[in-house]
DNA sequence: ATCCCGAGGG
DNA sequence: CCCTCTGGAT
């Protein structure tokens, strides 16, 4: 009877963190606004260190104003800074959103390509955003989403050692089926922003305190 | 490793 | 005050 067989593997105890997180999270989505695969993307843009519910706030306005890749491409850059300049690093996030949304139309003739290769290739776009477009926009797993949350729970749950997201991913990819990857990635989002949070985790509250390493009394 | 950057919570 | 929020480029 060897130690193998009695102490569950990681890819045992993924799956049974997933099939959790599932009950108690059916319904989970991605929770940003947008009708477009382009609108997702510039959303997405403007999710990093920045949460969803604040991104929600400012979308409405700009699609309004720029509701597709042409009109933000063509946009003032200081009225655009202005109308997302809440949700931080604006002006970043204009330069980006209007260097990758004038290569769209430039080089992919309007549309967002659906290779990640190509994704890639647009500016302020990792692997993070370019996995969020594929997910949601065209139905398409090509990755594990990690963003902040991924990474914590992942870290805390002791599925992976690695601190760079790319690492992360590659161990995530390796102990989910590919059909799961996006469903991981909600849920761990979900689980984070609600009970596993960056500050104080509430543990007594936490449906996975039994598989977690991190779990605190 | 550092920078970009606002808003909200503790 | 400090930390965190669906990161990415230099």
């Amino acid at each position: 009877m060897s130690i193998t067989r009695k102490r569950a593997t990681k890819k045992q105890r993924a799956i049974e963190i997933l099939i959790r997180l599932k009950r108690e999270y059916p319904n989970a989505t991605c929770s940003l606004n947008y009708e477009t695969p382009v609108q997702l993307l510039v959303a997405t843009i403007l999710s990093a260190q920045c949460t969803d519910e604040r991104v929600n706030k400012v979308t409405p306005d700009l699609f309004s104003r720029f509701p597709d890749a042409a009109a933000l491409a063509g946009a003032d850059r200081e009225e655009l800074e202005t109308l997302i300049r809440s949700t931080g690093f604006y002006r970043n996030k204009a330069k980006n959103i209007q260097g990758a949304t004038d290569k769209i139309i430039r080089e992919f003739g309007g549309k967002i390509p659906q290779q990640m290769e190509k994704i890639l290739t647009l500016p302020g776009v990792a692997r993070k955003t370019a996995n969020v477009v594929l997910a949601h926009g065209f139905g398409i797993i090509e990755g594990v989403t990690v963003d902040t949350h991924v990474k914590r729970l992942s870290q805390r749950l002791g599925l992976t050692e690695h601190k760079d997201p790319v690492r992360i991913e590659r161990d995530l990819m390796s102990l989910l089926p590919q059909p799961e990857w996006e469903n991981w990635s909600i849920r761990l989002i979900y689980h984070g922003r609600a009970v596993c949070k960056a500050r104080k985790p509430a543990c007594a509250a936490c449906g996975l305190v039994d598989l977690c390493p991190s779990a605190q009394a």
